[in-house]
DNA sequence: CACAAACTTGACCAAATGGTCAAGTCTATT
DNA sequence: AATAGACTTGACCATTTGGTCAAGTTTGTG
């Protein structure tokens, strides 16, 4: 029975296995530290293996990067994707918003990533930035333009109020040392990530013209 | 009188201005870099002087680095400095929205330098985090907490509108690439800056339950 | 079991890195 | 004009960097 047990759990991880948990190593320590400031040898420590495996995995340190880039697009803003223009857009946003805040706290480290590629310049993703993202963001910001022509929020720049709601929601990735230090939080736990996503509905919606409550207090 | 004309164009600039331009040149590479990424030959290019000129100035990388995030905090958040508690909340939240979007069009490095060192995890401003940053967060808030209880804006967490106002106006110095690309600009000057404050300040004030128009439309 | 292909890794390498040093050059003071 | 001290810099150094390679080990397949 232990050589079924045996075959069942093979002596060495997977490759596919291996190849993740070097991704994985590979997306905190760029999130960390950017390109530049990445250390290959960092890396294998992170993830637990020797050096020259990962350049089996990844050709060099510049294809480990992009592949680190492409999973960190690919979960990007997968809220707000598929939203009807009848659709209420409380509820729209507000979702969104709270998508965006979960997925900082879940995965800081995309959002740093990502961060750090624009501090750069986006020298990898610049074509991205002029075609995919902005086509995302034109058909988003046409589904808010109907919204306000049909008078069921404040008339203001949408492209705007996406980059508000980004930056508002990243920033709890980004700078989340900074944000616990003047909390007086030890930790970015569900707690703080409620109260905080509570703060930024209810301010954002007020902003855009859609608050519930006239005045609850 | 050539040589009464060389006397008072030296050969060489000052110390002290070459000693500025260093740091002028390191604040450029440690904001595109970060600390890890940054190199001093890099740095030596920039500023137009040899390599080893730098470590006459600056004992180390280390130093070189930790002069430049003194520079930066020093600009930090002039404005809202010394706030009246019987001030118009309205008008000292706009100044201070736009001055602070006016730094981040006019030094841009400077908040890439301290959002390198945030995402980094503030391994050098950890103390200045929890005790200077800290003290100024809670006079400005003390001040915005009297606002709300005298009705004269909407209650909110006053910290976190904070952070929410760094985040916006950051947003445009740290993700200007992105911005510039998704808002078709060439490049993020007078113009594109007042329209931004003027979305970010209506925005906000709306937040803040201190629009000054009902529907100007 | 054999054997090829996929995978792993210790030892190694050229280039780049932060930093040093001694030999200069310039500037102010006397 | 002499000289001391501040400043500059070409040549250099130990260490670290991304990357390679050949000798292995493991795994799937006949």
């Amino acid at each position: 029975m232990v050589s079924i047990e045996a075959r069942s759990i093979p002596n060495r991880p997977s490759s596919d296995a291996i190849a993740q948990r070097i991704l994985a190593s590979a997306k905190d320590e760029f999130a960390q530290f950017g390109y530049e400031g990445a250390r290959m040898q960092r890396v294998a420590d992170r993830a637990g293996v020797p050096k020259p495996n990962i350049h089996y995995h990844y050709k060099s340190k510049r294809r480990l990067y992009l592949a680190v880039l492409e999973t960190t697009i690919e979960s990007w803003n997968r809220a707000f994707d598929d939203v009807d223009p009848e659709a209420n857009p409380a509820e729209v946003l507000e979702a969104f918003i709270r998508d965006k805040l979960s997925q900082a706290q879940q995965d800081p480290a995309a959002s740093r990533v990502f961060a750090n590629e624009m501090i750069q310049g986006a020298p990898n993703l610049n074509t991205y930035l002029h075609t995919d993202m902005q086509a995302w963001l034109q058909t988003r910001t046409a589904v808010i333009r109907q919204w306000m022509d049909q008078n069921k929020m404040q008339k203001v720049d949408p492209e705007r109020l996406i980059f508000l709601i980004w930056a508002a929601t990243q920033h709890y990735a980004d700078f989340q040392v900074q944000a616990l230090a003047l909390l007086n939080r030890a930790q970015f736990n569900e707690q703080v990530a409620t109260e905080t996503a509570d703060f930024l509905v209810s301010f954002i919606l007020r902003g855009c013209g859609l608050s519930s409550e006239s005045t609850n207090t």
